[in-house]
DNA sequence: GTCTATATCAAGATAGAC
DNA sequence: GTCTATCTTGATATAGAC
């Protein structure tokens, strides 16, 4: 139910009180559930992470699994565009379970044979690629496949066995 | 004065009470110079947008052109973190002076001789990469330096007149 | 686990005088 | 261009009863 708050009102959206009416109670009630607020966010967050880490992992059984990954990125962000940015926007709070934010990272160590150097690199252009098409910055109506599709030659190739 | 500002206390920070107080006037002056808070902003947005244009132009004027504008971007990011997240994340406001967002721009255009698909690609490399560290997502203490070599040796090869 | 009542705070913005 | 006074809104969170 929060999910489908902040889903549908964004982040500014997810207040206690409104979360509340649509739960049908009052907001001092959601306290005997939850801490405080960011007790709830990092609840939503660790969910997020666990359900993309299940989705990357599957993602990557692929014959391209570097283009398949990077797929599978964008169109998590994009069907989850504010818990997307609710989870990778600010740093992550110390408080969210490290089991949730290890399965997230799990596809990318696989993909990249632990090299952390390139994993990260992969992670930030998959990220800011996602974060730029969320924030329309590449202009109305910007086609935005073949930019991912450039992504991805450029970061296979980089990721060759031979080359990497 | 907005600037140092929201430099120093971050976005939040930037209110029309706070800056009022810093400035010596009382919040309700403020509205004789700027319509809104957003006006405010926008105009801080324009004149981030300026500097860095002015600045990446320079950096493109090397050796390797592809390096120097990935260094001059992280630099940017890393020196003005709270101006570079009002600018960057979220869509920009309409009202935002077009010419400013055009300058910012102009040094990626000559960088990849108008290919637009290699150039959202070196931008969304280099925001991704900046978010995450300016985030400390890459966990305390991690080296990111070579991070940002990985992607500029992937980027300069896709890049190359031949292989672009 | 939920309620009412309340504390506390801070935000953006306007009216109208000087 | 600045002021005082004020409006309006909405947030997180706690105390204590049921």
């Amino acid at each position: 139910m929060a999910r489908e708050l902040l889903e549908s009102e964004g982040s500014v959206g997810l207040s206690m009180r409104r979360l509340a009416d649509r739960l049908g109670i009052r907001a001092p009630s959601l306290y005997s559930h939850f801490a405080d607020k960011q007790a709830l966010e990092n609840a939503l967050i660790a969910d997020g992470l666990r359900e993309f880490g299940e989705l990357s992992l599957t993602a990557i059984q692929d014959d391209d699994p570097v283009a398949a990954y990077l797929v599978a990125y964008r169109t998590w962000a994009n069907a989850h565009p504010h818990l997307y940015r609710l989870s990778y926007v600010e740093p992550l709070d110390s408080r969210v379970d490290p089991a949730a934010a290890e399965r997230a990272g799990e596809a990318i160590r696989i993909l990249t044979r632990g090299d952390q150097r390139a994993g990260r690199s992969l992670w930030a252009y998959a990220h800011g690629l996602s974060m730029l098409e969320l924030d329309s910055r590449f202009g109305p109506g910007a086609t935005v496949d073949d930019v991912w599709q450039f992504g991805i030659d450029a970061l296979r190739a980089a990721l060759r066995p031979q080359g990497g």
